[in-house]
DNA sequence: ATATGTGAATTGATTCACAGCG
DNA sequence: CGCTGTGAATCAATTCACATAT
C-alpha cells in the first residue's frame, strides 16, 4: 500500500476497474493502456503511471490480461472482501439506498439501519429493521459495521457523525450537503449532487445557448 | 471569467457559498477567511487564494460582508439566474429527482422529463409530463433547456447523451456510472455514489477495526 | 515489433510570508 | 493593528521520452 497516491489516481482506478469489468463481461481477454485510456477518457501515460504506484501488472509488447488486471485493481481498491454497511438516517434517501439492489453485487452488505424517529424504530424499511441511532455503538460492535451511509437531515449531520465515530466505524459515505468533522482515522467520501449541479452552472455559464430576437438559438456571445 | 481556475477551487467556492448562506440565515453580517476556512475545513490561505482568482471582495482589517460575498459567489458560480433542467430517464432515480423539493430553492427549474418507455410517455411522474426522448431536440428549443440530468440505464447512456448534445444542451449532470463522450462545448459533472463507495473502500482498507480472538475490537495492525 | 514501466521535465496547485489598506 | 490580497517558493501531479522486456 504505497503512500502519496494522488486521490485523482484512486478515482481513475475505480473507472479502470469498471472498464475492465465491462471488457471481461464482453469476453475480451487482453487489453492495453491505450484501450483503457480511451474508455476512461484519459491518456495512456496516465493509465500506466496510475498503475505504476502499485506495481507492474502488464507484459511488455502485449498489454494486460483483462482478468488479471481486474483482480489486481479489486485487491488494490480493497474490493475483494465484503464491506459491512449501515445506513444512518432512514428518510427518503436512506430508504431508497436500502432498497438499492446493486449494493450486494459489489460486495457491500447492508447490515443495519438507524434513525432517531421512534415512529420508524422497529419497522422494517427496505428490508432492514430500523434501530434507534443511540444503539449505534452497540450494534456496530455486534454487527461489525465498517461503513456508514450518512443520510440524516443537514442539521443532524454532525451529531450523527459523532455517534458513527464513537461506534468505531472508520468509513463514512456522506450524502449530506455539509462538511462533517471527524478524527483523522475516519475517512469521509462525500456525494453531493446539488454541489455538482452548482459546479456545472459555473462551467456552462456564458456557454448556454442565447436566443436571438426572432426566437432562434444562436451560439453564446 | 478568469481562465485557469483549478477545478478544486470551484468545488470549494460551492462550499463557501453554503457556509455563507448558513451564516446569513443565522443573522451574522461579517465574517473572515479564518471563519470560512474553519467551516470549510481548508486553510485561510486557500480561501483567500480561491477568491483572488475572481477579484477582491473583502476589506483589509475587517474581513468580508456575509451578504456581499455571498452575492459575489452566486454571481461567480452562475447562480443568479434560473437554470432550466430536464430529466432524461424516468426510472427510480429520475422520478426521485423529479420529486426532489429543494431544486427550486436554488434557482433550478425542472421543465421537462423524458423516457423511451412508451408506457411512461404521456404520464405525469413527479409533477412533470413525461415525453419521448426522441422529442428532446424539439422540446429543448421550445423550453430553452440548459441542463440535463442523465438518469438512464447504463447501456443507454451514450445514446441518450448524443440526443442531449444534439438538442443543444450544454450541461449534463451524469448520474450513470460510466464515462460519456461529449463535444468540448458540453460540460459533464458526474455523480456516482458507487464510485465514491469504492474510493472509500480503498482509503479504509487496512484501517478497519480488527476483531481479536476474544471478540474485542482492537486497532488495525 | 510492440506496448509496458519509469526517471526527468513540465505544468499545475498549494503554502507561505509579507506587502498593502482600511 | 488586523486581515486581506498576492508574488514567490514549495510541493504535487501530469506529461513525455525512451529504455526495457517479451
Amino acid at each position: 500500500m504505497p503512500k502519496g497516491v494522488p486521490s485523482a489516481t484512486v478515482s481513475r482506478l475505480v473507472t479502470y476497474l469498471r472498464v475492465l469489468t465491462d471488457l471481461e463481461r464482453a469476453g475480451v481477454s487482453r487489453t492495453s493502456s491505450d484501450i483503457l485510456a480511451t474508455e476512461a477518457q484519459v491518456t495512456a501515460f496516465q493509465v500506466r503511471k496510475d498503475l505504476a504506484y502499485f506495481g507492474s501488472f502488464g507484459t511488455r509488447g502485449s498489454g494486460y490480461s483483462v482478468h488479471g488486471l481486474r483482480q489486481e485493481l479489486r485487491r488494490i481498491l480493497g474490493l475483494t472482501r465484503p464491506w459491512r454497511v449501515a445506513i444512518v438516517g432512514m428518510g427518503r434517501l436512506g430508504q431508497a439506498l436500502a432498497d438499492f439492489p446493486q449494493l450486494g453485487e459489489f460486495d457491500f452488505e447492508l447490515v443495519a439501519a438507524f434513525d432517531v424517529d421512534e415512529q420508524k424504530v422497529g419497522k422494517v424499511l427496505g428490508g432492514v429493521e430500523v434501530r434507534h441511532t443511540d444503539e449505534l455503538a452497540r450494534a456496530a460492535a455486534d454487527l461489525d459495521i465498517d461503513i456508514a451511509f450518512l443520510t440524516v437531515p443537514t442539521p443532524a449531520a454532525q451529531a450523527a457523525t459523532d455517534k458513527v465515530v464513537a461506534a468505531g466505524i472508520v468509513g463514512i459515505l456522506n450524502f449530506v450537503p455539509t462538511v462533517v468533522s471527524t478524527p483523522p482515522e475516519v475517512w469521509v467520501e462525500t456525494v453531493d449532487f446539488l454541489a455538482a449541479l452548482k459546479r456545472l452552472a459555473y462551467y456552462i455559464k456564458g456557454r448556454a445557448p442565447v436566443i436571438d430576437e426572432s426566437g432562434v438559438k444562436v451560439g453564446s456571445t
